[in-house]
DNA sequence: AAAAGGACCTGGTGGC
DNA sequence: TGCCACCAGGTCCTTT
């Protein structure tokens, strides 16, 4: 589910319940995440309080007033706030429940997502240690991109989608900017231009700040912690739309594997 | 070092 | 209606 837009839309929508909230008590009903969640989790949490929150990448991170909550919605990961009168629903896996009555339950039906515990600076923690860059902050430039592009033969694609050089960015948001871009998915990322990375930075930006604006892609089943969806799929001009014609010239969008992941573009468009 | 492929897991859909 | 193959928003790990 969810790329950077939803995590940041989550985040937005959670802060206002958990910020300086304590939490009173802690339900775990399924320990296998993509990682187990630590045994020793209740401990952790039970009685503390949330000073803050914050997001790295798609991390999602509660700060606590000794060490950090790390989540990771995967997939089909969601966090909600609910009334202690909700009924369950399968996979939610863990609830906080809050000083305030409230329940914050994480709920994710793959199981790809991931809830951590750690006592150093989040930062540090070895998943987040070696993220990229953050995509709309001010070091991500067109410069930056055609640096770390230079000599490398991986499609442009697989690239921007790689975390280890700049976070936040799936297969959603990787086909829409290049489809704004005008730039082919598979060619080799060290063959572009200055000009096209500037481009294609650009772009990025622009596809990530309007989706967070929308609040969000909701394809299937992604809703903010309010139970709200995204309205940034009407707005999508090439991901799900293989065999439709391309919005600006027309040509029937073509559809590709790459990674294992479907790729949709404009064969007359992007080049 | 970089690139490619497999693995993890559930649920929905489309074909037969 | 049932069964099966395949697909889905992520990303780490192993192999080449």
């Amino acid at each position: 589910m969810p790329e950077l837009p939803e995590v940041e839309t989550t985040l937005r929508c959670l802060r206002p319940y958990l910020s300086t909230t304590i939490i009173r008590d802690v339900t775990i009903r399924q320990y296998q995440l993509r990682w187990p969640i630590p045994n020793d989790l209740k401990s952790k949490l039970q009685n503390k309080c949330i000073r803050s929150l914050s997001r790295r990448g798609k991390y999602l991170l509660l700060h606590l007033e000794e060490g950090s909550l790390i989540i990771h919605l995967g997939m089909s990961g969601c966090l909600r706030i609910l009334s202690d009168s909700e009924r369950l629903v399968p996979h939610a896996h863990l609830d906080l429940i809050l000083a305030n009555q409230l329940i914050l339950r994480y709920i994710d039906p793959r199981r790809f997502g991931a809830i951590l515990w750690t006592d150093e600076g989040p930062l540090e923690h070895p998943l987040l240690k070696n993220l990229g860059v953050e995509p709309l902050s001010e070091i991500f430039t067109g410069d930056f991109l055609w640096r770390r592009a230079k000599n490398r033969l991986v499609p442009i694609k697989s690239l921007i989608m790689n975390a280890k050089i700049i976070v936040g960015i799936g297969n959603i948001y990787a086909a829409e900017a290049l489809f704004l871009a005008r730039i082919h998915p598979t060619i080799p990322a060290g063959s572009l231009s200055p000009e096209q990375c500037q481009t294609l930075v650009d772009s990025i930006q622009q596809v990530l700040q309007q989706a967070i604006k929308q609040g969000g892609t909701t394809l299937k089943d992604f809703v903010d912690s309010e139970g709200k969806p995204g309205y940034f799929s009407q707005q999508l001009n090439v991901y799900g739309r293989a065999g439709l014609p391309c919005v600006r010239c027309g040509a029937e969008l073509k559809a590709l594997r790459l990674a294992q992941r479907s790729t949709v573009f404009c064969s007359g468009c992007q080049k």
